[in-house]
DNA sequence: CCTTGACCTGGAGCACGCTCCAGATACGAG
DNA sequence: CTCGTATCTGGAGCGTGCTCCAGGTCAAGG
């Protein structure tokens, strides 16, 4: 059964070893196996764990949330109805807030272009509108970031 | 010339009172019109350009770019070369964000779907999976959320 | 006028998620 | 056994982005 150091568990799964020291501490770890004078040692399973735990950060659960959801997976399976209650409204929250930030993504664009078709002469070299970009949004909408010259700095112009 | 009073201002810009007096305080929002007894009076431009300050902070620009980029905007039309350098920038930045999402949100699916085959007894009913969803993302590919039982709690079951 | 609610300022405080530190201990190479 | 690096613990500190507060001022209706 191959076992981790905390430095090699730290290198595999991106956490420093302060935060996998802090996520121990708040519960986001657990069980985490030590040697007879006390250092952790991580296994194959908890790493994979951290793999869950940095799905979750990196789609911006809250802490709170990921220690419910530890709560839970430490109780075994009689949690899974409950779990899958968490993701599935996790994966909600995600949602929308992809379909925000697509949104205001066009606008950034639509701003861009404005900026670019005041200064022709500049070469457009970044962001070139990869068609193939992977992110679409049918462009039937302008609220924020509207297409103009960034109104303060010259009321009276 | 329409001008609108804090309060409204907040109330359309969706910012707080005390986030608007902190945006001028630390230079997001400059030439702020005043009474003569010293209450702010906003216009129709302040309130376009906090669109744009939304569109940044809500894109996850932090507040030391979005000062950087104000305080171009402040300095009129010459700096448009720059801005668009910045936007362009963050452009990328947002991008890379976004792809990121897409791909530990189909981790997510992934694992919110090997739950519900655990238990079938369970009405799938959040998360219809729509199929036309508004975040595409090619299958190809599986590295965290991985699909497994939430490995801790059940090490040598 | 007078009241009352909106607004002012400067500065303290807070929530979040780590990150750093001091002082002590553990472990592996030589 | 010794040395040097890795780890340990408890607790303080930090960076970000607001948010709240006290004590005072402004402005519009009655």
């Amino acid at each position: 059964m191959t076992t981790y150091t905390p430095a090699a568990a730290s290198a595999r799964s991106g956490f420093s070893l302060d935060t996998l020291r802090y996520y121990e501490r708040i519960g986001l770890l657990f069980d985490i196996g030590r040697t007879a004078g006390g250092q952790r040692v991580f296994t194959e399973d908890d790493l994979d764990w951290m793999g869950v735990l940095r799905c979750l950060r990196d789609t911006g659960m809250p802490i709170a949330d990921m220690r419910r959801y530890a709560e839970l997976a430490r109780h075994g399976e009689t949690t899974h109805a409950e779990r899958l209650r968490v993701l599935r409204e996790h994966a909600v929250q995600l949602r929308e807030h992809i379909a925000e930030l697509v949104d205001q993504q066009q606008h950034l664009h639509d701003k861009i272009r404005w900026y670019e078709s005041q200064t022709p002469e500049l070469p457009a070299d970044a962001t070139p509108a990869d068609p193939a970009d992977a992110t679409p949004s049918d462009p039937a909408d302008a609220t924020p970031c509207d297409p103009t010259p960034d109104l303060p700095a010259g009321s009276a112009t």
